[in-house]
DNA sequence: AACTAATCGAGACGGTACGTCCGGTCTTGCA
DNA sequence: TGCAAGACCGGACGTACCGTCTCGATTAGTT
């Protein structure tokens, strides 16, 4: 009952934390800072999140009900679409600054650890199982490699370059898509006799 | 001129520093906690480091001179041993909440960004360079690869690993050996004619 | 038109109010306390009261239709009388801690200085004048006292009796009454010629 | 042992405390204010004093080694200069809202009650025996009266002409030390037989 | 043996963000 | 229109931490 939650409110907080996060960073980040530009009291914020992770997480981290990735017909095309897929998530203004903030805060707040957990683990292990199973029903795998190990080759790259190597991610797509289809499909060397 | 640094305050800052990182994670890391446990004023902490990053980095980034990694004999082989002192690297207890931590404050910092950058990345590097090298004088390659490229896909699946999945990297050298190699050394399809 | 208000509403504020003010004092007092323990809603309060002073002042200031303090026969008697009144007043349980408050919030808002000086000055300082004027047409008094004076004498040793010493104000009525009494009735030294 | 407090901070917090106090009132002055204008940090302040009400106690009551009231020859003249003293403490200009508000507050903090007692009661009801002692000892008065209700009748008028009736005090200590002295001179009315 | 100069532990300092709390206003849907 | 519920803005509170600074007390090397 009573009065309910105002969703130009909630526009406004997103939005503002978007922008200051893309202007200011996640350390630079400031809940008072959040309030003002969107024009709001910081009750109105903490109404809705927690904590500063929290408000930050739901801004940052557009997680919409992810479309199932389509079956392009190969293994390779599957990989590479899945892999332009996190390319763009995370090199969205707003979330740049932002994944590595809330990883590094992981630490502090359980909660938090579940929610990242859930977001980015396990919907995007379930996408890869799918790719996989796609790829051996095709034929194109002889058994299901490990789900986990496929999502490390998967995402870590991606990671690495935008992250310690700070460059722009152009064709890694492709190239991943190529390398971790060809990895993946190599028989490995039978065990010697 | 003057009193000479006691060398027993060093080891005392990166020790407590080592500590309260195993224990509060980078974020809960306080300079106060640190001057605390190690029995001493901040004022030594702040004449050695100019900031926390700085201590954190002296304290849990453990680079001794990196002793070149040996030949095994093949690329698998060297692809391995690299992965593993990654890893261990990595996985030392006061580097895992701190790297994050410091990769995050990056943003705040281009004199960080630059420490980190030449002692990740740019080490890193010349290591695979080497490596890649080899294989090539080897036979194993016939063209030298995109060292950024492989970088990415030496260092990306153990961050997933460790700070997305939150495993122990057990038996994960051995695996992203194998699968980098066996990527590395398949022939791309040939342009259709 | 519409639906008129409804009058168990009105009680349920002052109650809520007064018991709150007894337990918790007067900045302890919140209005969201008030309205959840008379379970009503916070407009229902503030269609009746413009701000908290308002409705604390209605809820602890008990000021009836004062009924025109008795002639007692004596100017001792009239003024003991007054006195215990003024106790009775203060000394409600939720009263004691809302007339500090209130008096303090004056300084904020005019309007509540004045419903205030009304209530207690004007109100009080009026008995006075009767009292004294009776005590002239007796022949107690040869000459009307000034009776913002007397008002002084006559309410501010209760006030300091309850908020600075704390103590119960047994017997000050008629301790009081006895010595202003006196006071007034001792003929004042004459000019030395 | 550590850097020793700066007495240019403590000076700072209680000047600016007072302008504050006398500019905006109790209710009105802010923690931050008074920083801002110090000058200083809120951790300085916060240093000194657990609560705001502490810090305007030490900026408002100006209480120091109060010099034991002379002795004027009469208790007339003694009580005057108790009052004149009492007004002068109350008419600064910091102390005229802080002592409301902080007498409001007694209520939250026990702490600040006892501080509260100590300063105004026990101290003036200590110089108030004194005067009294005089005046049997002189022969003006036949017993000690109790010291409780002299207190009220020399503290209460203030209070009442200060804050009830927002009068300024001239002439008020001359005439309530005539109307006590005499009140307290008088002979009570032997019990008839 | 005095002097000089940098170090040491302790802790105060300015600044800034945090998350909480309240006062007074506004907005629902029901009666 | 009244009412209960509760969201909303604004702004103060007291806490915590960073990096700087100031003490008095060491502790070398230099006169």
């Amino acid at each position: 009952m009573g009065r309910p939650r105002d969703s130009r409110v909630d526009e406004a907080i997103l939005t503002a934390t978007r922008e200051l996060l893309a202007h200011s960073g996640y350390a630079g980040l400031t809940m008072d800072a959040v309030a003002e530009r969107a024009g709001i009291g910081k009750s109105a914020i903490y109404r809705r999140y927690a904590t500063k992770q929290d408000m930050v997480f739901a801004a940052a981290i557009h997680v919409p009900d992810l479309p199932a990735s389509p079956d392009t017909g190969t293994l390779e095309g599957d990989l590479a679409v899945l892999v332009q897929e996190i390319v763009d998530h995370l090199t969205a203004p707003a979330a740049t600054s932002a994944v590595l903030g809330l990883l590094a805060d992981i630490g502090t707040s359980p909660d938090l650890a579940v929610h990242f957990h859930q977001t980015f683990v396990v919907r995007e292990q379930a996408g890869i199982r799918g790719l996989l199973e796609r790829a051996v029903a095709r034929g194109e795998l002889r058994t299901l490699p490990d789900v986990s190990l496929v999502h490390a080759l998967v995402t870590g790259p991606v990671f690495t370059t935008l992250y310690l190597q700070h460059r722009t991610p152009d064709g890694l797509a492709a190239q991943l898509g190529r390398l971790i289809a060809a990895a993946l499909t190599t028989e490995p060397a039978p065990p010697r006799p």
